[in-house]
Formats: structure tokens, sequence, C-alpha cells
DNA sequence: TTGTTCTCTATTGTATACAATCTGGCATTG
DNA sequence: CAATGCCAGATTGTATACAATAGAGAACAA
């Protein structure tokens, strides 16, 4: 547990470019809202946060913009992506498409033991009760089991990319109360469409889940009835 | 209609930067396969192509690598991706997703003049039978105005990435017999889906065009039956 | 001939110097 | 006092110098 305000040592020998190390010390913090939305990021200062010149820093704002988590504005640099009432709706939107598309193609392609992964998840969440951080963690690794199950490299990316933008909002939907059990029942019907391979249920299920995580998420940031 | 071998001058006062420049040049000369997928590109090449020093170049890299359309290996540079038949499925499918979630929210989300411009754009692609060259660039904004009807930004994004990552396959399925023919009955089907706001229509509508789609390319690129 | 190792060159990764542009504050003026 | 223009500092855009690495080909041994 560093403190990580001191500056940081680069790698030193390891295979990794410091623009790569960079991007994912940028993401790591952006995803930890230690750079909060809104904020603005200057290069000097990521420049001896990290102990590198410029250049790789460069690298990872252009990276981090083409993943939709900061925007560059000539001359004006680096700033964290803020997100509005219709964005969020917007990112829902897309998320609901994704997650439904990747729980259809799990349910055609998942392999036994793939979908072993995904109960044991369901387990560890039932024995998870109470204890919130365990409960997003283990919610997050259901999700990804489903997402790595459908496999299709463009279909994962791009919901890893969206992933990165929902960190970009305020704490999580599990402070909801009773979100946590509505999620655990949702995430039941998903993995067993997905047992049965029935690709359309899977798909309606994955859909509905997502929007009742928005429904939630709406009220959390903006209050909706 | 310049030949483009020469030294190619930079912008020189407009309010673009360099970086971006390159990164359009980049993009266009990958799309006319000036630069053909495999192929190695060099720093120093497109450095006195367009007449820029190398950071510029290293920004466009970036931003390309992150479109999925260059690799970028470290100490080996950058190279423009190439498809293979299992890549080519999972780009399909994934487009098949994003075409159907578009018009689905198209037939929700579109205005009157949206509606209109699809119409339009049939009417026009009747027009041009035994244009190869026009049918293509027609097919290309009807696609594009769904994508806008959408009113999703973040699946625009992802569209646009597919359609430059579909730009690495050689030729268009336009050149099978009876395509074009058959994708105009198809796209008059998805455009009335849309004008009477039946968003389920529209989404299966859109998905089976690029089925048949899929079709013609696997049977273009692979020879499959 | 074939396989291996070594060296050298081409190329990319990183750092830094310099140029261009924006921002904020201050002085001047009505 | 308010508005405006200008200057200085801060910050980013670009170019280039230097370091690190990979890959090709030569030299050599079996």
């Amino acid at each position: 547990m560093t403190t990580d305000t001191l500056k940081q040592a680069a790698p030193e020998n390891s295979g990794i470019s410091l623009g790569e190390f960079v991007l994912e010390r940028l993401r790591g913090a952006i995803r930890d809202r230690r750079y909060q939305p809104g904020q603005r990021i200057r290069e000097a200062e990521v420049t001896q946060w990290l102990g590198v010149s410029r250049t790789p820093v460069r690298e990872a704002f252009r990276r981090l913009q083409a993943d939709g988590l900061l925007v560059l504005t000539p001359w004006r640099g680096a700033q964290v992506v803020e997100l509005g009432r219709q964005q969020v709706v917007e990112l829902y939107t897309m998320r609901r498409a994704l997650e439904g598309t990747a729980a259809g193609l799990a349910a055609e392609h998942a392999s036994a033991a793939e979908v072993d992964l995904l109960f044991g998840l369901i387990e560890q969440d039932q024995a998870a009760q109470g204890e919130p951080g365990r409960l997003v963690e283990i919610n997050r690794r259901f999700h990804e089991a489903i997402h790595g199950a459908a496999h299709n490299r463009y279909l994962l990316e791009a919901l890893n990319a969206l992933d990165d933008s929902l960190a970009l909002l305020k704490s999580t939907t599990y402070e909801v109360p009773g979100r946590a059990e509505a999620a655990r029942q949702e995430h039941i019907v998903i993995a067993e469409a997905i047992r049965r391979r029935d690709a359309g249920a899977a798909e309606q299920a994955a859909r509905a889940h997502i929007s009742t995580a928005e429904e939630a998420r709406l009220k959390l940031l903006f209050g909706d009835n």
C-alpha cells in the first residue's frame, strides 16, 4: 500500500516500454478517481510523478484520448472526460447492446469450463453478502467471464473501453439498497440461459440486467424516479 | 488527381495540428490500400513523404493502433493489420450487432428529415445502376445515414472504427454478381421498418443485411460456398 | 554445406531544445 | 471605474540528438 505521491520509479529493464507504463498508470489513476472528471492533466505533472520525459506521456495521452477517457484540446492539453446525463444514457444504451450480444454469443460458444466459472462466481457472490468491495469485484469478474466466453476480440475490446468510461462515473450502483440482491438474481438468469445454450434468452436477460443497472445509476447520479 | 508521391506540404497555418494531419493522411492511405495489410510502415518513410518530423508521425501511429489499423511491435515499429478468416468472421459478427442496434435506434429516434434522406439515397442507388464506384459510395452514405439517425455517439464511433477495419479487406462485396441488387432490396426493407418506427423489424432487417454481406465477403475472400 | 555466433547497421524508444500559442495580470485610456 | 490592449510566464506542438535494440549478414567451425 504505497502512498504513490512521491516520484515513482519507471520500470528498469522490463520488456514493457515507458509509453505503456505511463498508459497503465494513468488509466489506473483515472479509474481510481485520483484524476477526477473535468480535471486538467499537465504533461509536466505526470513527467515528474512517474520520472519519465514528456514523450511517453504524450503517447499515453493519445491512447487515452482514443479510448474516450481524455479530451485533448490543441494548446490546452488533456482533460479527464466529464459525462453529462445524455452521455450516460447513450453509454448504457451501447452497453445494453454489447452486453446482450456478448451473452448471446457466450450461449453459443462458451466452453464447459467457462460455464462453470460463471456459476462459481455466483456462489462466491452469495458468500460475499454484506461486503460491498468484494461484491463489486466479483460482479466485475462475472461480466468479464461472459465477455471472454463470447470469443470475439472486437467485442471484447469495445466492452473494455466501455468499462473504462463507466469508471468515470462516481461510485457504483451497488450503493443503491437492494441492488446487490437484484443483480445476483439477474446474473443467475443470464448464466442459466447460457448453460442451456439459449442465445436469445441470454441476450434478453443481459439486456434487462443492464437496463435495471441503468435505472439504478440514473437514480444515483441525477435523482431520477 | 495528384500523384501524391512527392514530398507533401504540411498545412501551413490551419488550426489543425500536424499530428492530426498525419493521422488523416495515413488513414486515407490505408483505406485506399496504398499501404497494404501486412506492410511495414517506417517512421522515416512517412517523415519525408509528409515533410514533418517523427514526433507527429509517432502520435498518428498510436491513434491508428488504438483504432485497430496498425500493429505496433516494440523496436519493430508499425505494420498494417492483416485480417485472417477468423478475424473477418468476428468483425462481421460485431458489425451485425452494431448495425442491428443502429437500425433499431434509428427507428426510435430518426427525424423526418433523416428518414427522407434514407429513401433519397435508395432512389439515387436505383439511378446509379451499373456504376460500381457510385454504388459503393451511395451504399456507404446509406449506412452512415442510419448510424447518424441512431443518435448515439459511442455507437457511431464504434461503427466508424469498424468501417476502417473493413477497409483493410480487399475489394468490395459489390463485385459479387447480383450483390448490388440484393443489397438494394435489403436496404428498402430496413428503411421501411425505420419509417414505420418498428425497431425490432429494423434491427432484424439490418442483421440479415449484414449476414448476406458477410456471406458474399467470405465467398470473395476465401471461396466459401 | 550447414549451423552458430558475432558484429554492424537500420530503426525505434527516449530525452530535451526550441517554437508557437494561450492565459492572466497589469497598465493605460476613455 | 470599466474596458481594452499588451506583455510575461506557463504550457503544449514540433524537431532533433542520443540511447537501446533487433535483425541481417559475415565469419568461422563442425
